[in-house]
DNA sequence: ACCTGAACACCGTTCAAGT
DNA sequence: ACCTGAACACCGTTCAAGT
């Protein structure tokens, strides 16, 4: 179910404004972060401040946008982990516990937006939080079809913890390969023990 | 080894200046969370901006004193859960867990505080981090005594994930028990396989 | 030695005026 | 229909003037 955008036609000048906005954002947040000052965000795209509130209503929403399709990077992956069956259970959880973090860090602060858009339907990022949820859910399956995974633990509890770890990243400031230690954590906590 | 903090001698108005601060930032604190205005803070004490910043030069330095004797409360905290031979390895590490949350979390935003602090001894707060940590580890190593524990999981690390968890709390904005199924998951994790 | 509060910088957000 | 940028509110931070 591939789900269309659907994209209300725009006068052309807005069409490039909102182009340039969603470039500028992108480059900001890479550079300073999701938090970063939207006012700067305007400068850069060489736009009032107005133009960006009227195509962004807030930063989630901008953000939202500029994600573009991470949300499908995230479930292609999702699917790849899922079909893989040349590695154990415990090496599979554990590189995907990795992969699910590096989505989640794209840039500093990103974490954190989706830790509080997880509860909050009304949150512009809720929608990927939710994919991010179905494809954490995905593997997770997979993994248990295979009984390597304990009954009383829900997959919506993997994901808090792993965007937990991402936060504990962003927020200690460590490099994503030092969260290695943590998530073996998780995912020894989550295999069944024989 | 007790430390007394040095304080040197202030002028009559500046220490009731000081102390009018600190409890008008505890309740601000609590009500607003550690994150809230510090111009507020100062009006509620009925001082000036310049007063609180020269008596706090950071929100930090201002949150490390609003804490107060959080450190000591921990620390006998980890001296009792550490003493305790009642219960199985696996309850006291859970409860302890969940302790330990439930002190990070003492004012809403304080769990990042505390994890932006725990790498940059340059933070005020370092030193509560630090102790945090020692008190986790007094508890690690008492369930390690008894065998419990895998060889291969630092104290540090389960440190840093359960004050994740906290952040998790914190940021989803679910009530601290609902933290359960994340802090068994780690539990289990931190426990040896028998 | 300490306090005050005006002043400045910065940011988010709105909206009247313009095209 | 869309854009601009001035304007406002708010917050952190500094510092000259005062006691």
């Amino acid at each position: 179910m591939t789900h269309v955008t659907e994209v209300k036609p725009l006068r052309a000048d807005a069409r490039r404004n909102r182009e340039k906005i969603l470039v500028a954002a992108r480059d900001a947040f890479t550079e300073q972060g999701a938090a970063c000052s939207l006012d700067d965000v305007a400068k850069r795209a060489g736009v009032g401040p107005g133009t960006l509130y009227r195509h962004f209503a807030t930063r989630e929403d901008l953000l939202q946008e500029v994600l573009g399709d991470w949300v499908e990077h995230i479930t292609l992956d999702a699917e790849r982990f899922a079909a893989r069956d040349d590695l154990a259970p415990e090496d599979l959880l554990l590189e995907w516990f990795e992969a699910l973090l590096r989505h989640v860090i794209i840039y500093q602060g990103a974490s954190v937006a989706m830790l509080k858009a997880m509860d909050d339907p009304e949150n512009p990022l809720y929608g990927s939080c939710r994919a991010l949820g179905l494809a954490n859910e995905q593997v997770i399956a997979s993994v248990a079809g295979r009984g390597a995974v304990r009954d009383d633990v829900d997959a919506l509890e993997i994901g808090r913890l792993v965007t937990g770890v991402a936060n504990v990243v962003d927020a200690v400031g460590i490099r994503a390969d030092e969260a290695r230690p943590m998530l073996r954590i998780v995912r020894d906590g989550v295999l069944r023990t024989r």
